[in-house]
DNA sequence: GAAAACGGTGGGTCGGAACCCACTATAGGG
DNA sequence: CCCTATAGTGGGTTCCGACCCACCGTTTTC
């Protein structure tokens, strides 16, 4: 099943594990790597995920408003947009109101992949937080939430 | 002290922030590029750092036992022992009993620059996990540890 | 309307991390 | 001895994410 984990075959230094900044990085860089071979399998990255999932919660809007939103550069976003657009996921129109503008929406089969990575998502946290049981994971993820909240988190990535 | 945060302003997504794997993943990575900033100014990676804190922990020992600890690249360890040679940060000798290992130790200097980073990484994760607590941090802690020992994790990254 | 500001694009750079291969020197087994 | 395996090195390549600039069309300002 896994047998495919070279990892450090653990011996980690203490001094490390000691530093939360250093597991929240070794683990997040899990939690991340395993995402993106999860979009990867579809040919996505997680800009396009982060993308689909403003638009399907917060509805159509302009590309400056999710650059807004997400952090992203707005020629970055151009690129996701236009990709996630040939493929079908989401439409792109101009703002009859201000011409400049292109206000972008998820189709039926943007939220429909949506749907499914987010499932993909849910079955990485499985493998990821294996060792914690349903409680534990909730209170991690209300720690982890307050954390994110709490500002001082980097500019750009989702 | 900090105005230059033009990150997401805030309104990132439910959808993403219900997924702990999002939320490791975007934290993490802050985690990780704040330390990394830290390590830079001083013209160091995470795993110039990562190397200094085995040594310390464990004693002198040859590259292939730091390969297999830290689960880098064996090419990779010896470029960043070569730098850390230069610098004066560790000793390396041939070992007398199996004349192709390299044995590395710290040095005194590489003790206190490993104390510096130390330091420096306790700062950033004060102000990553500003929003929690004393008695929060620890709960924190704990979960990422066992999360960490948990196995599945990732092969490679420090 | 001419000039300045804005939304969006296309093209490209940069740096980091992981990975890989070919090669040297040494060790150890038959 | 010869042959294979092991330790370490040097020199790459590849991939990705962030970032930046020059540019077009549109809108706003005066």
């Amino acid at each position: 099943m896994d047998s495919e984990t070279p990892a450090p075959s653990d011996g980690l230094p203490p001094t490390l594990l000691e530093l939360s900044t250093f597991l929240l990085a070794r683990i997040g860089r899990t939690a991340r790597g395993r995402l993106g071979e999860q979009l990867a399998e579809r040919g996505l990255r997680l800009w396009d995920m982060a993308v689909l999932a403003a638009l399907a919660d917060f509805g159509p809007q302009a590309q400056r408003d999710l650059v807004r939103r997400l952090g992203i550069d707005p020629s970055d976003l151009a690129k996701v947009a236009d990709q996630l657009g040939a493929a079908g996921y989401v439409e792109r129109s101009r703002d009859r109101a201000d011409r400049r503008r292109v206000s972008v929406s998820v189709t039926e089969a943007g939220r429909a992949l949506l749907a499914e990575l987010e499932a993909r998502a849910r079955a990485v946290q499985d493998e990821v937080l294996a060792p914690l049981d349903e409680g534990e994971r909730r209170v991690l993820q209300g720690l982890l939430r307050r954390v994110n909240e709490g500002a001082a988190l980097r500019r750009g990535p989702v």
